[in-house]
DNA sequence: GGAATGATGTACT
DNA sequence: GTACATCATTCCG
């Protein structure tokens, strides 16, 4: 089990944590993309009614519930994907929004996948990374320390390194300050 | 039951 | 800067 989430930390704490981590997917051929994680947004099931565990267990959010460091795929607007980690212990209903990665392996495979050549603009947003890594709906619920879709733990970035603001895209639970960045870094969401 | 809403991205003016 | 694609879930009657 990955030293990230061993100790099933809340999001917050995981959300800092993921900061400088490298998600990556193989397609089967032996090919892998992989970008390290700059941008995260946690979300709380409680104090939080943006989080989508806030009103208990659906079809959609079913594991939000189980272990931490499993994915937590889910469709927004109806045409877009975005990928979360799962935090905290089973039954909580916390996740991690993974928002924005610096591209590392396989730029001409992402830039296939999205049909975009700018570095800047393959993994600049939740829907985009997903897309760019192909990650999809079957991957959700799966564990994220080994197999096709991994999460290989970094060091965990200095405070200092670390900005903290409000999250993006909300009405409900916009003013917590839940959104975490690599400082300085140039490849972090477009919309911030 | 029906209507509104949303953790977004892209195209277009 | 605005329009809009499209569906699971939520909220209201």
């Amino acid at each position: 089990m990955s030293a990230l989430w061993s100790d099933s930390p809340p999001a917050p704490r995981l959300a800092r944590r993921l900061l400088g981590s490298v998600l990556c997917t193989d397609d089967g051929a032996g090919r892998t993309t992989s970008g390290r994680i700059v941008e995260t947004e946690a979300y709380l099931p409680r104090s939080d009614p943006a989080c989508h565990a806030h009103h208990g267990p659906t079809r959609r959010n079913g594991s939000m519930f189980g272990p931490s460091g499993i994915a937590y795929v889910y469709r927004i607007y109806g045409l877009h994907h975005c990928l979360n980690v799962v935090s905290g212990v089973v039954g909580d209903g916390e996740a991690v929004l993974i928002r924005a990665l610096e591209p590392l392996e396989g730029l001409e495979r992402m830039a296939a996948r999205r049909g975009v050549d700018d570095p800047r603009r393959l993994c600049d947003g939740p829907a985009k990374l997903v897309v760019a890594l192909g990650v999809g709906p079957r991957d959700d619920g799966r564990r994220l320390n080994e197999g096709r879709l991994r999460i290989e733990a970094g060091q965990e970035p200095p405070a200092h390194r670390v900005r903290v603001t409000r999250r993006v895209g909300l009405t409900r639970g916009a003013g917590l300050a839940l959104r975490f960045d690599l400082r300085g870094s140039a490849w972090i969401s477009r919309r911030w």
